[in-house]
DNA sequence: ATTTGAATTTCGCGC
DNA sequence: GCGCGAAGTTCAAAT
């Protein structure tokens, strides 16, 4: 990701014509390639931006932009139409770049998150004599659903889904090989938990020795509160 | 404006409940209050925010919080309503802050571009005599929409609007400003054209000398396309 | 001020 | 991959 601050001005020609008067904005050039001008106010939706398929092309302002005061020109073309946006800087106050990463992405809590009510209070359902350690263990790289620990009290981590994909267990490996390192918790066993499974999800975990548990929303609802069942 | 590159995991509860997992993000604090969190990738839309107005209450951590490596927890409330976002920062990579100033924001050239390209073919519009010298004239604060020159050579500022409004007349004046501080155009004369002139800003433009020019789109495309009118 | 409707919509889910 | 519908929608115009 590069961050410029600089005094600019813009053109956008797409699905509809556009400019940008000259101002002081933020230049956001992500990993994919994708830029945004961002002012310091409005929402979170940029001034203008180009999406991501798209590159973009610096070069030298033409003499009569040079002596309007451009210094640069981005040249911003998206690859599978013509949508072009294309940027004059006239001062640059500011100018890094850094490494990012991927991003894991927000987790909407829902449903989710009542399943993972519902298996913290019947938490026999791991199996006669589990016990709750605690929901949202919190770790370095996140919060792990669910600790509990088994009859012979053995930890067990938990990872809850409402659909059970692959993607979630490679979130509980994750979980394991961090928790697995810690004395006091050593050995973890895993358990992926999900309103319906995936078959290839369900074979990656069998692959990694972790059960897989099919959670029934309606009956753990009904357990939780027999009220609901008379409706 | 201010940035900070940093690791991090977020909370948000609101119109919905929903978390990020630990992982590198821009995060950007505006001059209104507002919060974006950004990942290297993904559409212009951020990972999580908060819009203004709003407050940001930086704490330290809890000592539960300390212990995973949180070093900052921002606190964002919103002023309005219960939503709340609370952001956990475990590394700080890069912290900066900048003036950017009041935006005049993105300008759509739709039917306004088509008025100015007509205008520039039917200069005499704005009375007997004129001659165009150019359409977007580029000064240092913007384009200016039409630069002509009167029967007796003396210059003409026009600037264009579908809705003539207050603001509009505002932009003209800092164009004639401008304009009238260049000694080989000076005097310039200013021309409010639009297809509709609100009374409060054909007062203000009165006031200030500039001219009110009501456009007659459909006549003027009749002029410009005869063949249109046989539709 | 409130409401209505489009958006360079984006985003997710189903097929 | 395409289409359909919701969104912490946002945004602007009209009532």
């Amino acid at each position: 990701m590069r961050l410029v601050v600089a005094r600019c001005s813009a053109r956008y020609t797409g699905r509809l014509t556009a400019h940008l008067p000259p101002a002081t904005r933020l230049l956001l050039v992500k990993a994919d390639g994708s830029v945004l001008l961002h002012s310091d106010g409005g929402s979170y939706k940029p001034l203008n931006w180009m999406s991501p398929p798209c590159t973009t092309a610096v070069r030298e302002p033409e003499p009569e932009a040079a002596e309007r005061g451009v210094v640069e020109v981005w040249a911003v073309q998206h690859q599978k139409s013509d949508d072009r946006l294309e940027i004059e800087l006239y001062e640059v106050l500011h100018d890094s770049a850094h490494e990012l990463g991927v991003d894991p992405g927000l987790v909407k809590d829902g449903v989710e998150a009542h399943l993972q009510e519902l298996l913290a209070a019947q938490i026999d359902l791991l199996g006669a004599g589990h016990s709750l350690v605690r929901r949202e263990y919190m770790t370095a790289i996140g919060p792990v659903d669910i600790l509990a620990r088994d009859a012979d009290g053995a930890s067990v981590a938990v990872e809850i889904k409402r659909r059970g994909e692959i993607d979630g267990v490679e979130q509980l490996t994750r979980y394991l090989d961090l928790l697995n390192r810690d004395p006091l918790l050593a050995p973890v066993r895993g358990v992926f938990a999900a309103q319906e499974i995936k078959p290839q999800a369900r074979v990656l975990a069998t692959d990694r020795g972790i059960d897989c548990l099919v959670l029934d929303y309606d009956a753990m609802r009904g357990v939780d509160d027999p009220g609901s069942r008379l409706f």
